[in-house]
This record gives structure tokens, C-alpha cells and sequence, in this order.
DNA sequence: GCTTACACTTAACTTAAGTTAAAAAGCTTA
DNA sequence: TAAGCTTTTTAACTTAAGTTAAGTGTAAGC
């Protein structure tokens, strides 16, 4: 029904997933580097860090709420979410982890995870053991400076989700989360213009935004026909960021990128 | 430690005020106390953290949105408020801070503050640079797992706000509310039978739980007829914390106890 | 004691978002 | 290619929570 475009700033989407393998550093070094300068021997660290790896295939569950918690696990490639199920049968999507986000950073010898994440995406997952996630505190000042560089923004990123869910009204909850996920996806390199990787359903964008689909649908549907936003299968474009800012209060300094 | 609970049900609440001051041991001491045994050098390292501490008066601001912070503030005595402002004037209280909670555990060097904090009530707050902190993962992994695990539960408290704007009704999250803080004070030994103290406005509590004053009054004054819960100026009486642990799926479990 | 100020309470009315239901559009696989 | 999914879209209707506007405490200050 809506006019569905092509190309606006000349790309096809495809071309997203076409550059990530061409950069041969990991997601994490990407972000850290971004916001630090990374020696040789921190650099070849961190990547030896990720070399057990799991493949993990759309859809599945990889951490679940209630259950032992004894692993740090870096995501290299793909999109997972991370959510809480209440007894009532609702749904919570507490935050959406991105290549390079880790997750399980503060486990403990005996912690349980409080909530549960899932795959989006076919994800890649390094599996590290947390004792050499504290090996980075004594011996590589830079990283673990990053490290809580990381875990701060984590901290602010899901402040942002309760501004939205308790401040914002729906269709500014859509246009933040977007801008947000952008920031991110800008940090480690792996946005093409203004496209966007969007593998989420209208559901999951429900239980994100505390909204239910009908009305995740209604405001995607008016953002379309404004021509803010354009949406393809998997991806988002943002025609219009100005407008999404403007409409959500979206703070580009709050996660910006600042150097160490 | 336990001695704490010198009356239970039917004791007035301004005991609970009395109780405070008569442990000789500080509230993280207390906190960390409760989840790992701590020796005594353990014990005098974080008294002595605590030297450097500052008096705020109920109302101020000592945190502010966007300004330098290369401190980290251990609260002492008193109840904050972690808030943010947005440009529409509207306000989003992110979560409370209590005493024994830490306050910008992961500044960095050139990290500004993503939230603003001001005291609920007079409070005690220690200050205390973060290199200090550094200093804990050298030379106390006890200690260092301790604030750990106190990272991993502010993540949690964090997600629960979440879910509690995103998923639960008015109601539902208010009840929710008031069992997280009673889990909270319960560990650091300060509740006084199911007696707590409640030093936020019905504006504090609407713009903590994403609602209008009016409806929180509505819900609040609800609890009350149907004796759910007494108010009394500054504290609150939890007469049933069956009631209110079913309507909001309360997961006592979640933020527990648990040993290291 | 009177005044100011802020916190709380109540009522009447409005609105944003939820619910239900059904159909259309996309994928996936036999 | 058809069958069987899941996801998206639209419409009609309902409801929880917001808004506005008074009014009633209650504590602090003069």
C-alpha cells in the first residue's frame, strides 16, 4: 500500500551485511578502539579472548532467567535480545545486544541470571571464562578502563528504556529506540547511510516499548507514511533523522563517543 | 546485625529512625556482610573508604545530568533519588538510592554523568576517589567479587523498573515498588517489622513509576481501603505483603540474599 | 495567629493505548 | 504450487490512565 523505496541515498540494505566480514578486527575491538587507543598486544588479547566460539541459530535461547550464570559471553556477529518473562505471560525485552556487547560481565560464583536472552539473528558468541575477564583488571589498565567505560553505557542505555517506557509517549518511544540502536550501530562501524539493521518483529517491538503490536503498527505505519522512516524486510532506513530527534528528545551526546 | 528487628508488627515507625545510628558498622559493611563473610581487615579497608564524607540536605542536588563525574559517592545514611530531566519538562526517576548503594562505581576519566541524583532526606555520603575503588580488584578479590555482585543487582533493580513501566498496571507497579525496597532495606538490616521508610512524594512515586500524580493517588489511596498497606507521613506499613507480592509476580528469589 | 506553600485528595471529563477480530501478505516446506 | 505457518495490517470498540480543576490538609515562616 505504502510506497516501499528502493534506494534513497543510493545503497541497497544488502550491502549492510555485505561489509561486516570485510573488517577483520572483532566487534569489541572495534568499540573499544572507537573510544580508546589499542596497543598490538591489547588488541591481540581481546581477539584471543573470542576463540571459542558458538554459533547460535535465530531463535534460540542461550541464557535463561533463573538459571546458573558462570559464563562472559562476547557477541561478535548478530542481533540477540535480552528479556524477562512474567507469570502473567507477559513479556518484558529488557535490551537488544549488538556485535561487541558482552554480556554476563559481573557474574559471580554463584549468580543466576535474571533474565533470559535469545538469538535474532544466527549470532556468533565467544564463551569466556569470567577469571580471564578479571585477568584484563591487573594486567591491561587500557581495556579494563574500557570495560567499565562499557559496563557504564550499558547502565545509561538501560536508563534510556526507562525513560522511554515511563516518559515518552509511542511513537517517541519507536523514534528513541531507533536513534539509540543507530548510535550503537555507528560505534562499531556497521552502518551503511542511514540504513539499519532491523531484524526484530512488530511483537518484540512491542514488548520493548511496553505497547502492544496493533499500536507498535498504528505509529510504524504513521512514521512510513511520513516518510520518516522506511522499512524493509530486516532493515530500517531513517529518512528522516532530524525528525525522529526532534519527536523523541534523543540526547547524540548521552552515548557519544568519547575518547579515553 | 539481626539484633536490628527489636519490635515487629504494631511498633510506630519513628523507631525505625531510633535503630539506625545504635549498629556501629556502616551500611556497605553491612550489605557486603550479608552476601560474603568479611575479615577484619576487610572490614576496616571499607570503614576506612569512608572517612572522606560529605553532609547533603534533603532537596539538593549532588549529581548532576551531563556535568563531570570522577567521583564515586558511597551512600552512607539517607535516601536519593537517580533522575533524569527531559527537554519537555518531564521527569523520569530512574531508581532510589539507599544506604550502602554506590554511586558512580564506573566513572572514567573523562565520563560525565548520564543521570542526576538528589537527596530524598538528609543524608551521609561518602566520597571517595575512584582509583581507590581500582585499588579493591588488586588487593581484595572479596571485596572485588562483593562489588561485583552489587553491579550485577543494580542491573537487575535497573531491569525491573523496566519491567515494571513497560508490563505491569498501576497498581501492580507501585506494589512491585515497595517489595523491591523492602528486599533492600531488609538487607542491610533496615526495616523495623514490615515498617519502612517512605520519604518520596506521591510526584516522586508518579514520575518513578511512569504515571500521573492523580492516578498514583487513586491506586495508593485503593491499597489503603482495602488494608493492603498503611501510610504514615514519611513510612509505610506493608499490612499484607501476600496481596502484594501476587498482584505484582513479586520474585522474592530474584534480588536474594545469597551467599558468595 | 495568620499567611504562604506544598502535598494530598476527589471529581468530572478526555485521550492514548489496549483488545478483539479478521483479513492480507510473506515465508517455508511438502 | 499449495498448505501451513508467522507476521503485518486494518477496523471497531473498550479501558486504563491522563488532564484539569477544585478543594482539603499540614508544616513553616512571619
Amino acid at each position: 500500500m505504502s510506497e516501499r523505496k528502493k534506494n534513497i541515498e543510493g545503497t541497497r540494505p544488502g550491502i549492510v551485511a555485505d561489509l561486516q566480514p570485510s573488517d577483520d578486527q572483532s566487534a569489541i575491538v572495534r568499540k573499544l578502539g572507537a573510544i580508546s587507543l589499542l596497543s598490538q598486544e591489547e588488541i591481540d588479547f581481546l581477539e584471543g579472548l573470542q576463540n571459542n566460539t558458538l554459533a547460535i541459530a535465530a531463535g534460540t535461547d542461550f541464557i535463561t532467567d533463573g538459571n546458573d550464570l558462570r559464563t562472559t559471553f562476547i557477541m561478535m556477529e548478530g542481533w540477540a535480545k535480552r528479556y524477562v518473562l512474567l507469570p502473567s505471560g507477559r513479556r518484558q525485552i529488557l535490551s537488544y545486544v549488538l556485535p561487541g556487547d558482552i554480556l554476563g560481565l559481573h557474574v559471580n560464583f554463584r549468580s543466576k541470571a535474571t533474565y533470559s536472552a535469545a538469538a535474532l539473528t544466527d549470532c556468533k558468541v565467544a564463551v569466556v571464562d569470567p577469571r580471564r575477564m578479571l585477568e584484563i583488571s591487573q594486567k591491561f589498565p587500557v581495556l579494563a578502563a574500557g570495560l567499565s567505560w562499557c559496563t557504564a553505557r550499558e547502565f545509561a542505555i538501560l536508563g534510556d528504556q526507562a525513560v522511554r517506557l515511563g516518559r515518552l509517549g509511542a511513537q517517541q518511544r519507536i523514534a528513541h529506540l531507533l536513534l539509540e540502536l543507530r548510535s550503537r550501530m555507528r560505534l562499531i562501524g556497521e552502518t551503511n547511510g542511514e540504513w539499519l539493521d532491523f531484524p526484530m518483529t512488530q511483537a518484540d517491538l512491542a514488548d520493548t516499548l511496553g505497547l502492544s503490536i496493533v499500536h507498535v503498527n498504528r505509529q510504524l505505519m504513521d512514521l512510513r507514511q511520513r516518510k520518516i522512516i522506511t522499512l524493509e524486510r530486516d532493515h530500517v532506513h531513517l529518512d528522516d533523522v532530524k525528525a525522529l530527534s526532534e519527536m523523541s528528545h534523543f540526547d547524540f551526546e548521552h552515548l557519544a563517543e568519547f575518547q579515553i
